[in-house]
DNA sequence: CTAAGTGCAAATCATTTGCAACCAG
DNA sequence: CTGGTTGCAAATGATTTGCACTTAG
């Protein structure tokens, strides 16, 4: 049990950079290399995962069949951007007396929930008009 | 270029019958051999992305990696049980002013949504009471 | 006959895992 | 030394594809 070790310290800080707000495994092994260390695809896929585990970094999936992981932090849902393919950090809309009156509706009880939203991402938006 | 294929239209029987909301392929398959038919896997899974691609049913990806087929119609969300693993349907709780108040608030342009709760169906639900 | 539908086997894709070599404490 | 970290290669799991064979029209 020491301190964080290299890579995941690493991968860190390269995700709070928000080069990305969610990044793939490419996407982390990419930015990795470009500064500096050049880790092999399991290193990723185990730092991450290990990020996950320990609750600094959550995962995602997208229906594009890639999972994605962005540093945890506080609830907020996506609008995956059909143009940059990026997944932008939108947030909830999602009010509790919503989800109670859906649990009264059908039945259901509720624990979470992930909305992704699909569009153009501000960016994207703005180059279009 | 005729009428619906042999095995697509007893897919779409099959999956009209609510067995399940929403199928995987293996699920797609055991229904189809148990009403009779004994499809290859392949024929199944193409079968259902014709489906999906004709507008007749929707793909969905869940967390766990694994596609599942839903009959097309109108709009609604689902829970996904932690209990049973069921996808059920739930009618969307998100309202054209919420949408597009977070279209203002944030720059995006919404063209559509998904949410999954996760949580207990209604029968696993009652099961736990 | 001719295009669409099938089955089977092989190829993909995106992870995951096994294991031996390494490294900081 | 000792447990956590890495790299590499091989194993998975879930689709996807290629291709030859059938079959409905």
């Amino acid at each position: 049990m020491a301190r964080k070790p290299l890579i995941s310290a690493a991968m860190i800080e390269l995700m709070a950079r928000r080069e990305h707000h969610a990044w793939t495994l490419e996407d982390l092994q990419a930015g990795l290399s470009a500064a500096g260390t050049s880790p092999n695809f399991s290193t990723v896929f185990r730092a991450a995962e290990k990020l996950v585990a320990d609750g600094t970094a959550r995962k995602l999936l997208l229906d594009d069949g890639r999972a994605r992981f962005e540093l945890a932090g506080t609830h907020h849902d996506h609008l995956h951007c059909v143009e940059c393919d990026e997944l932008v950090p939108v947030p909830c809309v999602i009010a509790g007396a919503q989800s109670s009156a859906l649990e009264a509706e059908t039945g259901v009880a509720i624990s979470e929930h992930h909305i992704v939203f699909s569009g153009l991402c501000q960016s994207c938006s703005g180059r279009r008009e």
